[in-house]
DNA sequence: CGTTATTTTGACCCATGTCAATACGGGTGG
DNA sequence: CCACCCGTATTGACATGGGTCAAAATAACG
């Protein structure tokens, strides 16, 4: 489970700290001393480009994570929401920007002495390491969505990864916020924005989600919604596939 | 900048051993004393999803790396070539299957075995982060590819990427071996066949390239070729971009 | 309540996919 | 060495998913 260490971390913040008793490594815990930052909608964090300063750990809100082509064309990399550090595996220069999509409150941390502290500690490397397969992985998954999936199959997609950032079951119905726009949304996917509109709109048609409102989206029917993704979700724990490759 | 330390290391391998200079460490060194194994073109060297057991050095030749979707759909996730390393940061399980495309030499190492010994170097550690944070870069790159360019711009930055791995000057004619079938690339590239043989031929077709043989095409005006990337190229060293994003 | 940003829908078009035929190349056996 | 065969690549004809352009509807915001 990808979100372990956050769930531990966030709930260490209302237990008492015993002295004698062992702390938790956790990576997450490295900023609670640095003070707290607010940005509103819209704010830059940082920009592509710029020297890699900081690592940052996002309490709550929402970022996404972008860069632009030199013809302006703009390809949104991925969101940060609460709980999610940003920065962990940069190198020298950020390689995107970042910015608030709601109010957000993080905290940041200097990337070496960040670096120093976890290459020092026994219990901390693994857990970068960890963190940074589980990012890997994360965007081989989406190169999997815009390589392969066709636009359906990839709004759908997303909205199952919504959901399952929720936490809720995935059976029945689950109502899944989505305070990301429809354009953040497309550049994402890698499809328009009347593209994304219109894919929800045909899923509402067809009942499979309703839609509370622009930021509120009710998946119906997840069994469905799930063989409409095209089988790239929950590919965690798929079982091993050994189908023939075409050659 | 993402290769300083891979350019140092290979350099190294044409420093003579003079014991009493500290070796300068590497983690291809990791593999020295690890038997040699070969794959005929076609051979898969592991499977996406079965325990990941070893980590990778290609002495020589050049792999696949793919999914296949549940209904059959394959993506290439990337390749691999002499002199590079597989699977440095994979976590319990393959997340995708290897395969030889031409003649393959390579030596493994326990991934245990591999992960203790670096966890274990001051000098070794450092170089793993490097690189894993290269391959985040690389992934990152591709997603843009994938969101954002048309055909025509995937084949030429595919062509100019496979150029600058040759080492060769940017600038004036560069001829591009490539042993990886136009399939492969489609489904690097997202795709089909058909587009990408078009594709080929049109730039052909405009002088752009020239087609030796199936796996040997010359890039002839780079820098057209280099504009007709979308600017997707040679990301590495651009100046910030600051250019405002739509909302 | 206007004013403006965002989203949705419509009409149309084009880049890319699909299906199918042909051409090419590289190996094999006669 | 040649004829054949088969896998790969190329080209053509056609279909269509998704992009583009434009307008209308809805929501957010003073």
């Amino acid at each position: 489970m990808y979100s372990s260490h956050l769930a531990a971390s966030s709930r260490s913040a209302s237990i008492p700290r015993l002295s004698l008793v062992p702390e938790i490594a956790s990576l997450e815990r490295l900023f609670v001393s640095q003070p707290v930052e607010t940005f509103e909608p819209g704010g830059a964090v940082f920009w592509e480009g710029d020297a890699a300063s900081h690592v940052f750990h996002v309490h709550e809100g929402c970022l996404r994570l972008y860069r632009i082509l030199p013809d302006g064309r703009r390809a949104v990399m991925g969101f940060a929401h609460g709980g999610e550090m940003i920065g962990v595996p940069f190198p020298a220069s950020y390689p995107y920007s970042a910015e608030a999509v709601t109010k957000v409150r993080l905290r940041r941390l200097g990337r070496g002495r960040f670096n120093a502290v976890v290459d020092g500690s026994d219990s901390l490397r693994p857990l970068l390491l960890a963190r940074m397969q589980q990012e890997l992985g994360v965007a081989h998954k989406h190169m999997i969505v815009l390589a392969r999936l066709s636009a359906e199959e990839r709004v759908v997609a997303f909205l199952l990864s919504a959901a399952r950032r929720t936490g809720a079951e995935m059976n029945h119905p689950v109502a899944v916020e989505l305070p990301i726009s429809r354009l953040d949304i497309a550049d994402y996917l890698g499809l328009t924005i009347e593209t994304v509109c219109r894919t929800i709109s045909k899923l509402k048609r067809d009942g499979l989600i309703t839609v509370e409102n622009r930021h509120t989206v009710i998946l119906n029917r997840m069994g469905s919604l799930e063989k409409l993704a095209g089988g790239t979700d929950e590919v965690d724990d798929a079982p091993p596939l050994r189908i023939a490759a075409r050659h």
